[in-house]
DNA sequence: TTGCCATGTTACCGACCGGTAACATCCCGT
DNA sequence: ACGGGATGTTACCGGTCGGTAACATGGCAA
């Protein structure tokens, strides 16, 4: 309609609009974490996530040479992120190896009680993506050992023994959690039972 | 190529043909489970679910009104079968409920265990179709509630305090370890995991 | 001022999607 | 022999998908 917009005098900060100015690609990630997680990754089409981050579909192909390998990069910043709230809380319990696994699903569960959360976004995509060559693969496998990988080597700092098996039973419990939010729904209150569930698991390893 | 097949003499049986002439709505499910459990229900069309029930689209449509009610149909037909499962395995444990759960948890097992296996199909439809209006997703939430609650009614009967809370605890093993093939996948051997622990959870109820 | 490079815009491509119309064919009960 | 209902066949529809070409525009640095 308006024959241009002159993009305001080129100012930053730029209120207003939609996300607040960060640099394309960062917005284009940002967008396709909101619609791929809401909506499903086969759900949302590419030109649906450039428009939301305020460009066009050009501008998303310069940045990622496919939508597998924008899926792939989506995935990579989750992980990061929560591997880097796996640190961050390690660091509030220093010497503490159980209080580190219970703050941190505990802050899991924060964020996964929110009416809107559908459960872990990697094991969404895992679902989603039954084709063992997408690129994406390779994250969600990476990411699901290590999460196992951190939960055994803080048990087993903290003198447990069958440390490797409570990592697997830890991580069977964190995954059903989250896809029992989106079967049963969220008044079953499976973070409750997750949470209730490990410091169980953690203070009685002594039984066989 | 051929100008026209005959059909064969009419005759039953017609060996060498795809699904072993069932009727087509018969056959059309059974592609449809083999189709969307195998590489996702968005994964897969209309058209390739009627060509490998060896049938046409047409045909699809007048058993089935739309896509979604073709998969709602192939959900409850999923959910049938293991409903019939549970009976079929409770009557071989009268009187046993704990036997019961461990030993259809250990049938349900076997068959995650086969190399092929994609985890639980309605788990995987409940995160495939986020969609609250879609017409499978009631038979998502009645299947897990059921679960759930046949889970705690056998607690119960086996005179365990906290079923409640055991039967949310099973089912999220459950999920737990369908989600865990598809992530780091079968070697880890969440079954494996998912049985002991059961079957520990079934042992040591006394605990608070 | 100039020129370059990232970004925006429009249009397009072939493929596939879910769904339908019209018509041919076949089997089976009467 | 006949008729009817279920099935098969072909073609088509509008929409959307992932991906690309060609070109316009803008800001920024030398």
């Amino acid at each position: 309609m308006s024959p241009r917009k002159t993009r305001a005098p080129a100012t930053r900060i730029d209120a207003a609009e939609a996300k607040a100015e960060l640099p394309p690609r960062a917005r284009i990630l940002k967008s396709a974490h909101e619609l791929f997680y809401g909506q499903g990754i086969r759900g949302v089409g590419v030109d649906a996530v450039a428009a939301a981050a305020d460009t066009n579909k050009m501008t998303l192909y310069r940045h990622f040479t496919s939508k597998d390998e924008l899926v792939a990069a989506y995935l990579r910043e989750v992980a990061a992120g929560i591997e880097a709230s796996w640190e961050r809380i390690g660091r509030l319990h220093p010497d503490d190896p159980k209080g580190h696994i219970i703050a941190w699903l505990k802050d899991m569960g924060r964020q996964m009680e929110r009416p809107e959360s559908r459960g872990c976004p990697i094991t969404n995509a895992a679902i989603e993506l039954p084709d063992e060559t997408h690129p994406g693969r390779q994250v969600i496998e990476a990411h699901k050992r290590g999460m196992r990988r951190r939960f055994a080597e803080n048990a087993r700092k903290a003198g447990l023994k069958r440390a490797e098996m409570i990592g697997e039973q830890l991580l069977l419990l964190l995954d059903g959690a989250g896809v029992s939010l989106q079967t049963i729904g969220h008044e079953s209150r499976p973070i409750a039972t997750l949470i209730r569930h490990a410091e169980w698991l953690l203070e009685m390893d002594e039984g066989k």
